[in-house]
DNA sequence: ACGCCCTCCTGTTGGC
DNA sequence: TGCCAACAGGAGGGCG
């Protein structure tokens, strides 16, 4: 499922046969995204060249010289560079052909990802512009994690996967991020005391940046940009490992759901 | 402003 | 063994 280790990893695998290449063609063969791909996309990406690759939150943007393609990978989505004459497989929905000869083909069997084109800041676009900081970056600390914290009701781990508020942390890394922090995923966001927010924030920044050092997490079929699956499946605490005893104390990991989303706890370590 | 719930989609799993 | 319901999940959007 990706997440922001997922879509990074993402990143760096294209970034090297993208940048500096130029787009032959767009070329869309299902449109029907979770938001239906603009018919006059194509026309306007194609001829242009490559700046950067980035990432916002789960976004993936691709730079080019008029403007930005936004891609979410949704959560069955990967992007991969393959060779352009590699047949199309079911639920390949679109490819960006470069010319170097290679394609960057999206595919999505369950078609809630989404590719949008902005001319202009993509920052500003409605899908980044209120999105919450970066979790990799200094700004998103205790002091932030206390501030967006106090008088919310909601519980901490149903906080953690609003990304109004906390963005890049979705079902998995939730759940390990509150293990590490020794929080319960049941607990309102406003009871965390400042220690507890401190050691919450650190958890997610170092969940994060474990999960990308390995190439994400595959759970059933991620897989990054060359085709290989991520290795933190096998680093994972409490997800989906309910019924087997925790790591860190032998105690059963327990499971439960939350906002019609399961959520894996150790009720011995964390409080 | 906040919190809850629904929705999009399809492959996989579990129960009868 | 086969069928079908339930489940999985990112996040925008609507509603109270």
């Amino acid at each position: 499922m990706p997440e922001l280790p997922e879509v990074e990893t993402t990143r760096r695998g294209i970034e090297p046969h993208a940048v500096g290449r130029r787009i032959v063609a767009l070329a869309v063969h299902e449109p029907r995204l979770r938001w239906r791909v603009r018919d006059d996309m194509p026309g306007l990406v194609a001829g242009q060249r490559v700046l950067h690759t980035k990432r916002r939150a789960k976004y993936l943007l691709i730079e080019l010289e008029s403007g930005t393609l936004l891609l979410h990978l949704g959560m069955s989505g990967s992007l991969r560079v393959l060779p352009a004459e590699t047949p199309l497989l079911t639920h390949d929905h679109f490819d960006l052909v470069l010319d170097s000869g290679s394609t960057l083909r999206f595919n999505d069997p369950r078609r809630f990802g989404s590719l949008h084109y902005t001319t202009g800041d993509p920052h500003e676009h409605p899908l980044l512009a209120t999105l919450a900081p970066e979790p990799l970056d200094a700004a998103f600390n205790g002091d932030y994690l206390w501030r967006t914290t106090r008088r919310r009701r909601v519980t901490i781990k149903q906080l953690l996967m609003n990304s109004k508020l906390v963005v890049g942390v979705g079902n998995i890394y939730a759940s390990e991020a509150l293990f590490r922090a020794k929080v319960r995923p049941r607990r309102q966001a406003r009871s965390l005391s400042r220690v507890e927010v401190a050691r919450l924030a650190r958890a997610v920044r170092t969940v994060l940046a474990m999960a990308i050092r390995v190439g994400g997490t595959t759970l059933r079929d991620y897989v990054g940009a060359d085709g290989v699956p991520g290795y933190f499946k096998q680093k994972l605490h409490v997800y989906e490992r309910a019924g087997q005893p925790c790591r860190k104390c032998g105690t059963l990991v327990r499971q439960l759901t939350q906002g019609q989303r399961s959520t894996y706890y150790c009720p011995t370590c964390q409080k």
